[in-house]
DNA sequence: GTGTTATAGTTTAAACATAAAGGAATTATA
DNA sequence: TATAATTCCTTTATGTTTAAACTATAACAC
């Protein structure tokens, strides 16, 4: 957990650059403390965000993968390491043979109830270093910036180098 | 590269939690983006961050290591590859028996003029959505939050749940 | 000197991610 | 109904990450 704060973080600094290394450096940070808070609860990341989605009816795994922002193929290992845990299971959907619902057990429902109001407890005093209206211009700026990505900028690729 | 827009990004909505949600898929979008653009140029994103920390001259694995926040671990397999692709070189250090040298080639320097500005101009254009005053703001919230998470709040674990 | 401790780097196994390919079910089209 | 295209999920191979154990060197204590 060591870091860096003595030398500039990009060395063509633009406060573009320079916001764009900040918030991948905070990221990994944040993501340091939540894999060490979940690790006394024999969870991974990954693990816990598809115990976020699951519900007991059971929602689509591709469902699941869009909200995560990543593809179906990285999901079906980590269901079937949740499913050996007991906390989600698989069901195919009626309606769709193709699809497979993944479940919330009642043990993965326990299990979240019990993390997840402690998570978002430490996710909120990890960011008490900025003023209530901080954090609100901060998610402001964040929700304007992640709008602006959606359309990937098809058009320009010519200029500059 | 599929993306959610239609429905609130987490349950527990707090400006707190909503930012760091917004900062998580923010990450994730540039990411997915950047692995795209460096896929032509046969790197992946970790082999671009490491010949950016290497120089001529050398340095050490575990400067390198710590400024991408990882465990010298992670470097070696990913040094291993771009030494077989001629971008780096391995070289003892005479000071220090232990300290492995991470040294550009010429050809990982040619790699990287051609590549960087590029990379650059990139993340630039990203964030066009924002207009310089708030990519200004946007940093200097990130800058604060970021230096905020350096003393990782060792006080507190009593309060709310 | 000897023993302890710390540091630099590698190795290993398990988990995850990416990209590409494939199987099965569904939908569209003729 | 037959064919083609699409969707959902899994499988495979390669690459990355984490955590733990290990080797080698260095620094420090006595």
């Amino acid at each position: 957990m060591s870091v860096i704060t003595d030398r500039p973080i990009s060395d063509q600094a633009s406060p573009e650059l320079e916001a764009y290394a900040l918030l991948r450096q905070i990221n990994s940070m944040m993501e340091m403390y939540n894999r060490y808070d979940l690790r006394s609860e024999d969870l991974t990341i990954p693990q816990f965000m598809i115990l976020n989605y699951a519900t007991a009816e059971g929602v689509p795994l591709s469902e699941i993968s869009m909200r995560m922002l990543c593809d179906n193929s990285n999901l079906t290992g980590i269901v079937d390491r949740l499913i050996s845990k007991g906390f989600v299971e698989r069901r195919p959907d009626p309606q769709d043979r193709r699809v497979s619902l993944i479940c919330l057990t009642g043990a993965g429902a326990d299990k979240l109830r019990r993390i997840k109001p402690r998570h978002h407890a430490h996710v909120r005093r990890r960011m008490r270093s900025l003023s209530q209206d901080q954090v609100s211009e901060l998610r402001n700026l964040l929700q304007q910036l992640f709008q602006g990505l959606q359309i990937p900028a098809v058009d320009d690729e010519s200029r500059e180098a």
